[in-house]
DNA sequence: ACAAAGCACGAAATCGGTTTCGTGTTAATA
DNA sequence: TATTAACACGAAACCGATTTCGTGCTTTGT
């Protein structure tokens, strides 16, 4: 009933030859006559002989395995971040195994040092909130120690030499808060996370820059710090009744569909009384009611190059450390929740 | 500058015991003598020593990584079930590799193939729908021919037998239809896909009998379906232009808010004018305006469900080949998109 | 004091491949 | 015909662990 998977050592001893000849033969090796070759491979191909992965891993010390380690799948954005490296690695013959940090310091370090082991030969990751809290990056450190090479994403590091892909945060919350400016609005209020998430520093940034450089002042009440990713609709609410906007950044497209949601059981108009821009352009963004504008952040493209990236590191032999850092340029998409 | 790993030969070598020793010592074997043990022990802790998953793999012939292989990942129902099977692995000490069919036969019949020569212990999947349009389930056979535990879910066929988990799907949309109906609808409508995806089916099977039980006629014109997965926007304005629907089930929650928005813009209101009911339950039911009431799938649940049932197979050794299908309950969630 | 038992450890096989090196046979060359 | 080169293949080491079996030494029993 089970058909047992066949071994070199299985057609060697049918085929009266030794191991080595059928691997040599396998590989059409010059060293194998023509005659003993197409024996033997005819007989493999009969069996759909397939050369055991787990063993040329042990020999060649190369899994062709790459592991991905993120804080939540449930999440668009990382979620085409990984379409794009999968497509990337699967035409590089490269499997992708997928951890999942779930923003837990703890969890993203066990994650690692499991895989660290033998089992993939470098790692594509994107800090989880903990750990990016805990501002503690030594499992990373003794991964590129050991010669693992590593890629990270969007959640970055400085401390870490490594080579990152990132979408430029600050430029993007500029672009979109010169849009706001442009269609002449006043009092722009940007909704975003603590601090220590990097791309919530760097968006808020570029929204004071934007503001700074059309002479206007920052209203410090005009941000709003949410302590968690989860949307805290009450706090937005509030956030919206306190002050008297006339348009909203969000570092996230939920953070703005929420928004939005607020504004109009307020009886606000969307675009007219009020714009809403966000960050992520997922499926939210496309399908909300009314479109929301928002910052495309390329996730399928920044996962192709973070692939590239590392499977260049993997495959070269040379240790000489240098290290890229790419940054794309996001994209204002615009829909209807601004003035066109 | 390199760390390199630890191995115990160098361990042996560096104590001059021999390997079997070390090996015995770190698994606090009876065998080895008091000394010796916390000698080695100690030497391997201050050293760091973790052995090669890939040699305790070759050795065991169990390589603690299960397959998922699935269509799509951006798709919020996918991700949620790779979430809960991620979830259980993990906690049983397994790790996921992720690969994506992208719909298609082909790539869905390679992947397997890859991960099916000693990567992973088994498998766990959902059919692309090229597979299930071509009906051809060879690449299924040979894996459970060789003894891969399988197990299937969402979208499944007959024709394996294998450990099988399904959400009822023909009775939530009987439980959709039914609520519509006790709304008092008269004329409801169903925007779906092709038949061959196998929870399209039963999904309008359970539309059907809930309007035969309710001694309505089903009108096919009342039935749209659509050929791809992409959002046809055009042909359902053409669908609600034709007929007069009070009220709309869809198969997935992406046909469903395009509907709405067409709806909209047709001046009618929603729930007043005609209802919307959607499948998945994903962010976009949530976060949409009006909210869409949506018949939950309950992904974490059922990625949980398939990663136990494949574990359990996968980690007991007699072979008494019983197969079982478990079947979920699918929930109704009300939300604005119908009559309260 | 001598045989039996027990202890602590090492040699070697094994998992399934790859690869280097050695060797017997045949063919080419002087 | 003797020498050498080319050819075709096998033995064995190796990757990094686990595990069985064997063995030298000490200890116990009589």
């Amino acid at each position: 009933m089970l058909k047992q998977k066949i071994t070199l050592k299985h057609i060697a001893k049918e085929l009266e030859v030794s191991i080595s000849t059928v691997s040599k033969a396998l590989k059409n090796s010059e060293e194998i006559s023509r005659d003993t070759k197409e024996k033997i491979q005819a007989f493999a191909k009969l069996y759909n002989y397939k050369p055991n992965n787990i063993a040329i891993s042990l020999k060649n010390k190369r899994t062709k395995n790459i592991g991905v380690v993120i804080p939540d799948i449930v999440h668009h954005f990382f979620t085409t971040v990984i379409r794009g490296i999968e497509k990337y690695a699967n035409k590089m013959g490269y499997n992708v195994i997928v951890c999942l940090s779930d923003e837990s310091f703890d969890k993203e370090v066990i994650n690692m040092e499991l895989l660290a082991n033998g089992s993939i030969d470098g790692f594509i990751m994107s800090l989880s909130s903990g750990t990016q809290a805990k501002n503690d990056y030594n499992h990373l450190k003794e991964v590129t120690e050991q010669g693992i090479p590593l890629v990270l994403f969007d959640r970055i590091t400085n401390e870490i030499d490594c080579d990152k892909v990132v979408i430029d945060d600050q430029y993007g919350a500029f672009l979109a808060t010169k849009k706001l400016l442009a269609e002449g609005r006043k009092q722009i209020g940007l909704i975003t996370t603590d601090d220590y998430l990097s791309v919530s520093k760097a968006r808020t940034e570029g929204y004071r820059k934007a503001i700074a450089e059309n002479g206007g002042l920052v209203n410090e009440n005009h941000i709003l710090k949410l302590s968690s990713m989860d949307v805290d609709e009450v706090a937005i609410k509030s956030f919206l009744d306190k002050t008297n906007l006339d348009a909203v950044l969000a570092v996230n497209e939920i953070f703005a569909i929420c928004g939005m949601r607020v504004a109009k059981e307020k009886g606000l108009r969307i675009p007219n009384d009020i714009s809403f821009i966000g960050f992520t352009d997922g499926l939210l963004s496309k399908y909300a009611n009314p479109g929301l504008t928002s910052i495309a952040q390329h996730g399928e493209e920044m996962g192709e190059i973070a692939a590239q990236m590392l499977i260049e590191k993997v495959e070269s032999e040379n240790e000489h450390e240098s290290y890229k850092t790419k940054i794309l340029e996001p994209t204002l998409i615009e829909r209807d929740s601004t003035l066109n």
